[in-house]
DNA sequence: ACAACAATGTACAAGGTTGAACAAAATTCC
DNA sequence: GGAATTTTGTTCAACCTTGTACATTGTTGT
C-alpha cells in the first residue's frame, strides 16, 4: 500500500519539471538562433538587458542578478567592452568596484535584441492564455524563492 | 494610443518567462549540489535517467532525446563508459550505431541519483498544489511542442 | 592606528556544449 | 551493380561556466 518504489516517470511533479525544463531548453536554443544574425548568444543579452534596466549595476551586482559567478563576469565583460557594447567604469567612492553602463552601440543593439526576444517569446506562448501565463509565473516565482531560502544565499 | 513601445518587464508573458528561466536555473543548480555527492552532474544524469528508462537507445537517438548535437553525446558518453556507468556495444544490423546499456553499477547510481533528483524537486514544488503542477505542465509541453514544431525538426 | 576580516574583480585550469569537417556504413536511385 | 545521398559517430577548435586561488581595497573591532 505504501508505494513508495515509484519511477519518477509515473510522479507528477516530476513529469512536470521535466516539462518546465525541457521548454526553457527549446526556448533557449530557439532565442539563440534568432539573435544570432546580432552576433550575441543569450548569455550576452541577459547582461546587456540589466544594464539597460539597471545602469551603473557593479559587476558583482550583475552576477547577483543573473545568478552565475563573479568569474563569469570577468570573463564575458571585457569582451563586450571590447566590442564597445558596453563600458566600465571605476568607482571613486570604492576603488574595488567596476560600475557598468551601455554605451550608445550597446543601447541600440539591446532594442533590437529585446524585440526580436519579445517576438520569440509571444510566438511560443501564443498558445497559452495571459491567465495561464501569470500563473505559471506565480507558481515558478514561489519554486525559486523556496530554492533561493533554502540552499541559496 | 497604439503602445508599441513597451520595455519588456512591462510585458506580461515577458515576465512570465523570466520567471520560468530563473527558476530552472536555480532547480539545475540546486539540482547539481546535491548530486555533487555521487560524482556526476546535471547532463550525466539527464543521460543515466533516460537509459534507465529505455534501454538499447542510439547515441543519436538519446541526442534527440535529451535536444543536444550529437557531438555532445560522443564526449560524455566515453567517459562514463571508462568509469564502468554504461557499455556501448555496436548493432550487428546496422554497424554504424552503439547501442548504449547501464551497467550494474550505472544502474544502481541512477536510481541513488534519481531519488535525490525527486527530492529536490518535491523540495522546489511543494509550495504548489499538485493541480498548479499538472497545470504548468500542460502550458510547458505545448509551448515546447509549438517551437519544435516551428524551428526544430 | 592596527590587525583581522570581508568584499570585489581577475587569472587559470577544468569541464560542458556547440558547429563544422570528416570517415565509415547504410540507403536511394538510376 | 554502382554512384550519389544520407545517417551515424568522432574529432577539433571555439566558447560559456564554474570553482579556486590571488591581489587589492574596505570595513570592523580593539
Amino acid at each position: 500500500m505504501n508505494e513508495t518504489r515509484q519511477f519518477p516517470w509515473d510522479h507528477p511533479r516530476f513529469k512536470s519539471w521535466i516539462a518546465v525544463a525541457r521548454a526553457c531548453q527549446v526556448m533557449n536554443q530557439a532565442l539563440g538562433r534568432e539573435i544570432a544574425s546580432l552576433d550575441i548568444k543569450p548569455p550576452h543579452l541577459d547582461i546587456l538587458v540589466n544594464l539597460y534596466r539597471f545602469e551603473g549595476l557593479t559587476q558583482q551586482d550583475l552576477a547577483r542578478k543573473l545568478l552565475v559567478g563573479r568569474s563569469n563576469m570577468s570573463m564575458l565583460l571585457p569582451q563586450m567592452e571590447k566590442r564597445g557594447l558596453i563600458s566600465r567604469q571605476g568607482d571613486e567612492n570604492d576603488r574595488r568596484v567596476l560600475r557598468l553602463y551601455l554605451t550608445e552601440d550597446g543601447r541600440a543593439l539591446t532594442e533590437k535584441a529585446m524585440q526580436i526576444q519579445i517576438k520569440v517569446i509571444d510566438g511560443m506562448m501564443e498558445s497559452s492564455t495571459l491567465e495561464e501565463c501569470m500563473s505559471v509565473a506565480d507558481v515558478m516565482e514561489r519554486m525559486t524563492a523556496t530554492v533561493l531560502r533554502r540552499d541559496g544565499r
